[in-house]
DNA sequence: GATGAATGAGGCTTCATTCAT
DNA sequence: GATGAATGAAGCCTCATTCAT
């Protein structure tokens, strides 16, 4: 029921079949290892339950018993189950904000920069699935509670940056204009992240082969061109 | 067991197929109904509290609060939490399922079936908002309670329908052959449904406007045809 | 499940097969009566249920139900559930002492007073079946209310009665003397009483005829005389 | 399923076959002792209050009021109150069987058999006295939930055991032929079991003496013979 | 006399959290 | 670093009772 897998990499059999590059967040050791890294399986250990579960139906005991200890152990190692939510999400956002940067800094055109913030888009969640899909379920009440605000800071970028964007593009030429371009960038946005919610790492498509096939299925449509 | 009943739907003769149907749901506050009335009433509120904080995060003592009366009184009206959002899923279910029926039987052509199913599924949204984004956060794990096994049915059901709609498409010649189909469904479906999570009835576009802009974004693609 | 016959006498084939006195509790002329019958026939009604769940697990509802009303009206006829009790128990006790009364002032030997008292007991569980259960199951903790401490002073004058009988046969010489009295007053009133545990009115032994058993095992022993 | 595990019994190697043992059951206020024992404590005082109050009446508030710690934290030895109720009655009814067939496998005559079961059951009076006291009062209304159908297993076996005997003791000319069997059956077995609704461990009468007299009050009757 | 709907107290249970060992 | 046991707040639900209709 719980499975709880340990997170990512681990058993993934590193850059595999399809020239992916194996980000390895965690080397852990042997079975148990220490120090920041125990933390870190800790973490991600957590966030693999909150995935599958729900931030709400999970329980400190359901996680303990992932990482095969008992519940109270866990506060030795944080402060509370919200403050482990909150290591998760905001790691994840500043990988995020990372890779992002470094695409909005490259000087790319509109087309490009949204193929970058795609493809980009597709790799975190190859990294952090869970992360994602519990940002996805969980955000939208997080925002209330004062030390999830940065996430409310991380949404209006992240806003900004995209429909920046599309608005470039279509002043350029290169978007469609008779188009709503928040509805554009509502589309475009839930698109790429909902897959969250069924991608599985190490399945058949590496996320690059993913973002491609998305990015014409957005740009260029579904219908086979007249 | 819990067989989807089907609601009264006083919703039902919904004017028209454009003319935007203001949201008439109840509006709490206001005297109290009774008879099989005021059950409808207390779903919509639940179902709208449970949409904004999420099913576990819901007490029901939010709900009674939503609805002017006391947490216990709430059991007058239902066996339990559970089977309020029980009631508030499977009515909707049952509803979308008679547009979906209705569209599947009337014999068009694939791309007319999507737009069709696209469409009416925005039709859905705008009349149940609040079910459709319970379903979107909760289905996943409420499956594993055979109370709700038949959202695993509909799952099913609605993956036949639109996979099979892609296929007879990419068969036809009208859907691109080189796109994982899988894919495109996933695509397809999640950028409809997702639209819930932001959807607020009554806004500036009718559902029928979302659906033509979302029809031309996913068909035909965001670029401009070179 | 709740199946609350009607108490007692009506269905009871009056005077039938054993010779037995019908005691006709009330005379119900239809369906349902009105008047202080009717308050009779809602007593015996609770009192099946109270005996057959037990007091703290009879909900209004059930007794209700078995009633063919709705909860809230029974607070038409009574003031609360525990006034349904006691109206149940008191009416019981005050019959059983008018018996008993009649047997203790008869100026009977001691072997004859335990005989007529242990025949009256078993008549009043044949009458009152429901109400003796009742009473063997609630009467400890019950005599901790106010309410009901009329039970404590009729087990008071219950204990004076048979072990006052049994103490005059043992200084008659017609009841061992060998035998702790207090003990030997157990023994006998349980015996008699835990008989509501199992006897159902219209059995195939008169209330008489088991009388008659118990006596002679009580008196004269299980063991064949040497 | 929840088949009546054994219990550790540390009361077992109970002193001798009639000096009185101290009920060494567990004075509450004491420190409070760790491990299985622990569960054992707490299983004591919750059958003593049961006893007291009745299981419905008995809220967990009293229970862990009576353990001298919160209700919740009852939790963390139990599943549910009603599981606290199984293991009392199923480790009780080990315990009586064991004792029983011991006295069934030893090849008795009728009467001796009668003796050595009526004198094991006050032995089990005296060491499970809560748990008889609890048997007598709910096992009625238990036997409805599947998780309590052994009481059923149990109260036909016993029967086999009492009704065997006495037919056996009648064929053999040792107990009267002119008495109903089964009323027989249950006047015995009645007699000796009610008394645990006045017991008390540590009185004037050990269980062995309790036995003795009444035993011969069953087997040669009150009265003196002629 | 009875109904339908609600109240409010309280019951069982869960769970994040603490802390001595 | 971890365990075992407990705390205390809160959650879901039940139920006796009330009352307008």
């Amino acid at each position: 029921m719980t499975t709880a897998r340990r997170a990512g990499s681990p058993e993934a059999p590193a850059g595999g079949q399809n020239g992916r590059v194996p980000n390895t967040v965690s080397k852990k050791k042997t079975q148990v290892s220490a120090g920041p890294e125990r933390r870190r399986e800790l973490l991600d250990t957590a966030a693999e339950v909150f995935a599958a579960q729900g931030y709400n139906a999970t329980t400190v005991r359901k996680i303990a018993d992932a990482a095969g200890m008992l519940a109270g152990s866990l506060y030795y190692h944080f402060d509370s189950k919200e403050s482990m939510l909150d290591e998760i999400l905001s790691s994840f956002l500043n990988e995020l904000w990372e890779g992002y940067d470094a695409v909005l800094e490259a000087g790319l055109g509109p087309r490009e920069t949204i193929e970058a913030l795609v493809t980009e888009s597709f790799r975190e969640i190859d990294r952090h699935r869970a992360a994602v899909a519990i940002y996805q379920k969980e955000s939208r009440h997080l925002t209330d509670l004062p030390r999830f605000h940065y996430l409310v800071d991380s949404q209006e970028r992240f806003e900004k940056a995209w429909l920046g964007t599309l608005e470039r593009g279509v002043a350029a030429g290169v978007f469609r204009a008779d188009l709503d371009v928040r509805l554009t960038y509502r589309f475009v946005r839930d698109t790429v992240w909902v897959a969250a919610s069924w991608y599985r790492p190490g399945g058949q498509h590496s996320p690059e082969e993913i973002a491609r096939q998305y990015l014409t299925m957005v740009l260029d449509g579904v219908a086979v061109r007249p």
